[in-house]
DNA sequence: CGCGAGCTTGACGTTGTTCAACTAGAGTGG
DNA sequence: CCACTCTAGTTGAACAACGTCAAGCTCGCG
């Protein structure tokens, strides 16, 4: 392992002492995934971290055959923090939803490092933080708003956060789309097509592009 | 301050060295609320970290005048770990539901005591993830489960988590349970009483006690 | 005694789910 | 190369769940 290629896109592993960095780095494999295997199981025992060195996943709680996409996560991004102490139980599956590389680290060589590198540690906790943030907003988002407040939310949330342009192509199905706003994958489809004939945004397929930003926001405002 | 009185009910500072101790009780306040009032409010500037010693108070996010209960704290809780970093600016507002003692940390000096201090940093983070944990688990409820259910949930969560009886004085209103289950007052008061009068569990006023703990988590389960 | 906040109930309308049917494309095996 | 199947996407109609509105109630407090 590089230390130079990763601190290419990541800041992650910048604090750590040369020592710590090859005690992470010796235990640790790299993995490449296919669109929609899992890399991690909801209920399975949680002894790895992942780091994300390339691609999209979905993170998600499964329930009665459903399931709720808590968040995407992607390139320079850690999975499974949340896991770390308490139960070491994984609280949600990981799937990959395109080609994908992770890295992954030993829960305990990173507890090990939590411990003796303050800097590594406030990295964690500021990025926990960010996460739970991330999480009740969302949480706000899917109880007070209704579909439309809601899929608007899904799209911003898609073109800022993930692809970071307001013209791409969606690598998650419709079903992913209807599970990230916890709706049916029929009420998902009808509103991006009332959103499509209203001129807010223009999806063909996988093919989707903003055409109203401002319009998106009142809808994720009003709810 | 005296450090034996906190011992009694939380091991939170037990790891602290005299000196950390020291710091961080010099720089403290303690806060008498009574039922009622706003402990901290939704986007104001988060610099006090506390710490509850004497009764419940209820975290929630605003939203266009309705509110989102997320959680309820008591005593032995510490509140506004998850405002720590990033932006210092207050993702929740705590009020009181009862007369209430917290401990108001200045958050520079908890930062500096993480730094210093292994144990303490591990357990804020072992903290924040039951927090995380907890904060999906409900997420899960409201977006996947219908009212029925997630009543049910909040009857446990406040039995076995708040009031650890199956026998109690409600101190929070009607409005509240709804907040707390993203439903109206008025769906929330007809299937509270749906539950009494299926003999679920027995409602007067503010009294509330379970008769049937399986029915409960029956509902709980199928949703 | 009157006022206001919290609580309760019924009627009604809306939102969003469910079910069923149909289409299109991708992969598979004969 | 063509049937076959499987998955994803789409549409419409019927229905259930839930929110909203309106009204009345109770109880504590000034």
């Amino acid at each position: 392992m590089d230390r130079h290629q990763f601190s290419k896109f990541s800041n992650w592993f910048d604090s750590l002492t040369e020592e710590q960095w090859k005690k992470l780095s010796s235990n640790t494999v790299c993995i490449t995934y296919n669109k929609g295997e899992t890399i991690c199981k909801q209920g399975s025992f949680a002894n790895t971290i992942f780091f994300v060195a390339k691609g999209v996943q979905k993170i998600y709680k499964e329930y009665h055959g459903q399931n709720l996409i808590v968040k995407f996560s992607q390139k320079g991004e850690m999975v499974g923090l949340s896991s770390m102490y308490n139960s070491n139980i994984q609280q949600y599956t990981v799937a990959s939803v395109c080609e994908s590389v992770l890295y992954a680290f030993n829960v305990d060589i990173v507890k090990e490092i939590i411990r003796a590198n303050a800097d590594f540690a406030e990295h964690i906790i500021s990025c926990l933080n960010a996460e739970q943030e991330e999480i009740m907003e969302r949480t706000l988002s899917l109880t007070q708003k209704q579909l439309h407040g809601r899929l608007a939310d899904a799209v911003i949330y898609l073109a800022r956060r993930i692809y970071r342009s307001d013209n791409f192509t969606l690598q998650v199905t419709r079903r992913d789309m209807a599970d990230f706003c916890g709706t049916s994958t029929e009420s998902a489809i009808r509103i991006l097509k009332e959103f499509h004939d209203d001129k807010i945004i223009q999806v063909e397929g996988k093919h989707l592009k903003i055409i109203s930003n401002e319009l998106l926001e009142r809808l994720s405002e009003i709810g």
